[in-house]
DNA sequence: AACCCGTGTTGGATCGATCCATGCCAGGAG
DNA sequence: CTCCTGGCATGGATCGATCCAACACGGGTT
């Protein structure tokens, strides 16, 4: 609520101004604001009611200073790849700011310059800028993690530390296994056989996770993989091919992939030889885009639980900054799955 | 590049510790990296080289309370939309990160609670957390900008100020009617004569503005609009309907719509009748979404400059805070087309 | 009456960078 | 030789909220 709707452009009240309204010193308005209970009814009220009345609010600056915290989250931004159905960050940078929000903090957004992955980072650690970070891109085996481990530097990651499994600092990630096994036991639910795999290079941990979901599904049921799989990079045309040596080698009548844009591949290869998605032959994609969304037929896809990821990397940024600073191990979330028709029809 | 990489949990090096450390005063060194061109060669020298030891950077907090400038700029963050095309905001964030960091400011997401929009302004402003804001849902008719501007606040809208065309306030847009109208001439072009426009709600100005592109080239070459206009909501399934209505009533041979999301819903209708996109009907979207790009076949799609206006909106913060401050009344920009196969073939 | 105690309150010092008025010094003019 | 001037450097004050040590006071105890 907008208070004193007359008080235009002069400099906002201090804390001061609010003590000399209510009739009191400074450090009593300070404890109202901060440490309520420490005042009598009667006084706490006036002291409010002044606050009220002059729209008082901490200056953020002064209150840093002293406090040496800034209450604000540092997030470091990528440019969107075009070209894929990726939702990038979106939906996960909303919920952040969401949860941020909750729990008092705000976020603050950069972007080193790309192939210099650090010196965002430094620059806002050293000038006191940011209270924490949230990293997002330990997939690519950058050295954020471990560089902010050794400064100290408070941070949590949106993703696990596959390279140092030993690595102590916080983190929460999806089980994109889990994910992709559940993807995989729809579709063998729905009584397909032949579930073929397409997904990222060898090197792509997450790749590789998500791959063994599928594998593990497989296997529960006695079903064969042998030439079923394929790994290649993450474009629809890439997709597209590897779909169409696996109709041609393989026979499958369904596919998993690991993500939403391969899955627009599959989608084309269906179109271009005349088979019905869905109907014909199932796929599943991952990440839930808008594309899965609103293409034709609906894109069954594997859905990230981001607002929860939000929720617990809040959770642990807290642990991290508070008193006593509480070790967060690490959070393990599991995603679930949006059926569209894509999924095709059961089959038995 | 980080230095002394052997200081670890200490605080960081103050102003002080590189006075001590140059031998010479506070004043100094603040010169040094603020005035540098008040220094002796020499001297400057030596203070530069105490910064780079001690890896040395200014105290946001205390800069910013003693400037009564935070080098933020804050944006308000909305949810994205599931289930359209929509690409909310993400390329122009990132945009606007870059083009801020470029001109030495970081952003800052917030959120108000829904329903309350201007909350999370008003707290921001109060407690000096933000120099500027970067306001964007104008086109929701929402009270912002006139607030803000009553406030005195600092701000720069991406969206005309279509309720007010007097507001003095500083503003980047894209000119929609001009992107439809390019649409539009492109598939006239390429010899169509019936092309149909699928559009929002008569409330919706962005709406309107874009329609009046789409009319604008139909009635430069003499050809009728009448009975080829539909105006619904921007969802798929708006979209698919419209498509079929308009089909059968007008017989169109292409169609320009308000938004990849309507767009995908005349592809549904296509699909549905058997009719290929592209070679047998045209289709043209509206802002280059990811789902243009990786759908079959690719949407033709109007493509806002948002890299552009991130970096005029930039420029008018810059004029908004600099000294003096420099007027900057309001800039239109123009979007390009991005032409994919649902434009089809020449038909002359 | 002297003492203690807890509840509330008070002025002063502090965080770190910047602004301000002053002070120092070398070099040129008188 | 003195005075003045311009170029730099210096200590002190400042921004506003918070921390700290001290203190006023009414009520209870011995």
């Amino acid at each position: 609520m907008a208070p004193m709707s007359g008080r235009l452009p002069s400099t906002p009240p201090t804390l001061a101004d609010v003590a000399e309204r209510a009739g009191v010193s400074r450090q009593t308005v300070s404890n109202a604001v901060n440490n309520p209970d420490l005042l009598r009814a009667d006084t706490l009220a006036r002291v409010q009611e002044a606050i009220a009345e002059l729209g008082y609010l901490p200056n953020r600056a002064a209150r840093n200073l002293r406090t040496r915290a800034s209450h604000l989250i540092g997030l470091r931004i990528q440019p969107v790849l075009e070209g894929t159905a990726n939702p990038t960050m979106d939906r996960f940078v909303h919920s952040l700011v969401e949860a941020s929000r909750e729990a008092g903090y705000h976020v603050l957004l950069f972007s080193g310059e790309p192939g210099e992955p650090l010196a965002g980072y430094d620059d806002l650690l050293r000038s006191t800028a940011v209270d924490a970070f949230v990293v997002t891109d330990t997939y690519l085996g950058n050295p954020q993690a471990s560089w902010l481990d050794s400064r100290r530097a408070p941070f949590v990651a949106f993703g696990r530390p596959w390279e140092n499994p030993t690595a102590t600092h916080a983190w929460v990630d999806v089980d994109g296994a889990a994910g992709c096994q559940l993807a995989t036991d729809h579709l063998l639910d729905k009584g397909h056989e032949r579930v073929a795999w397409i997904g990222w290079r060898k090197d792509s941990r997450i790749g590789e996770d998500r791959r063994a979901g599928w594998h593990r599904a497989m296997h529960a049921r006695g079903l064969p993989t042998t030439g079923l799989a394929s790994r290649v990079e993450d474009t629809v045309v890439s997709g597209r091919s590897a779909a169409g040596v696996l109709l041609d080698e393989a026979r499958p009548t369904a596919f998993v992939c690991a993500s939403d844009t391969l899955a627009m591949g599959v989608l084309h290869t269906l179109h271009e030889r005349g088979l019905r998605a869905g109907d014909d032959v199932a796929v599943v994609g991952f990440d839930d885009s808008q594309v899965a969304q609103v293409v034709r037929p609906g894109l069954s896809s594997v859905r990230q639980p981001l607002e929860e990821v939000a929720v617990e990397v809040v959770k642990a940024l807290e642990g991290l900054l508070g008193h006593p600073r509480v070790a967060h191990p690490g959070v393990l979330l599991t995603p679930t799955l949006e059926v569209r028709d894509s999924s095709g029809p059961d089959r038995r």
